[in-house]
DNA sequence: TTGCTAAGTCTGTCAACTAGACTTAGGATT
DNA sequence: AATCCTAAGTCTAGTTGACAGACTTAGCAA
């Protein structure tokens, strides 16, 4: 067949496929990224991202369960108390793969005009961007410098 | 209403809603990360992801016609030439997506057995991980750490 | 008691996914 | 030339989930 180590290994213990349970679906990626755009109110994100409000509830309350979002009681002036959503430690997490989202989508899907967004360093204000890199501090270029290797919770097919 | 910028503007040409709307979904994070373990081969796509034959069918497609992946005829002895799927430049840029979802599956979502593959830098084997560094040089802790700014590409609502 | 608003829920329709069986096409075998 | 073999793909029928748009809820204010 073909050389992949890969195929004499068992896929049911993965954890990509564990983190797609959760945020693999489209418009949880829109959920988060309105919450790293501090978005945080129901409204709000239902207007931006156009999504079906039974679907935004749906998801908020799947990420809220799953400890990726918390929610927080405000008040507006005039107003009863609601509640709005805001990113855990867990959810912060989850910083890198929206950045990622967002580089490939700004080199290969953007329009003419380049991104809506662009991210700076809090303390330095220079561009920030994801990089690659091993435990003895080099830099890869790309994915052809990595090998996939079995990890512990690697089990053999029967 | 809430303090954030972005409420002003428009989402309409957001580069991560174009990245999604070609690889926001289960079934091709599971394509890609066959993939990118060097599993190329239609049967053994389907056999290691359980996924159904018409899903991989349509992925594929859709993979290849935006240019992910390329088919490349191969020839196993006794048999008619067939056809691989393998990644593109542009398929190889997306191996930042795929370490993401990697990590935070493997911080949040792992068994306890922990990660089913682990990535290796090939020229001196040490552990391989994504970092967010700014364009100083600065390596940047957390989400917290970013300020995201209009980009080019930001249009005020009118 | 009526109105206001953000946050949700309800309803019917329709597209997408799913499992499982079936088809295809070229090389090898008889 | 007829038949078998296999990887790759297509077909069918049933079910689930997305979707648009209207409706409901709950507390505050007048």
């Amino acid at each position: 067949m073909s050389e992949a180590w890969v195929l004499d290994y068992d896929t049911r213990n993965c954890t990509i496929e564990a983190a797609l349970r959760l945020v693999g679906e489209k418009w949880t990626f829109l959920v988060l990224r309105e919450a790293f755009n501090r978005v945080r109110r129901f409204e709000d994100m239902q207007h931006r991202t156009g999504m079906p409000r039974q679907i935004l509830s749906n998801r908020l309350s799947r990420l809220v369960d799953h400890g990726l979002l918390r929610k927080v009681p405000y008040r507006e002036p005039g107003q009863r108390s609601r509640s709005e959503y805001r990113l855990t430690e867990q959810g912060m997490d989850l910083f890198p793969l929206l950045v990622a989202l967002l580089e490939w989508g700004s080199k290969y899907a953007a329009s003419r005009d380049g991104p809506l967004v662009e991210l700076e360093h809090r303390d330095c204000g220079a561009a920030v961007q994801l990089q690659l890199r091993c435990a003895d501090g080099h830099r890869l270029a790309s994915a052809r410098d990595v090998t996939p290797v079995p990890g512990p919770g690697a089990r053999r097919i029967a």
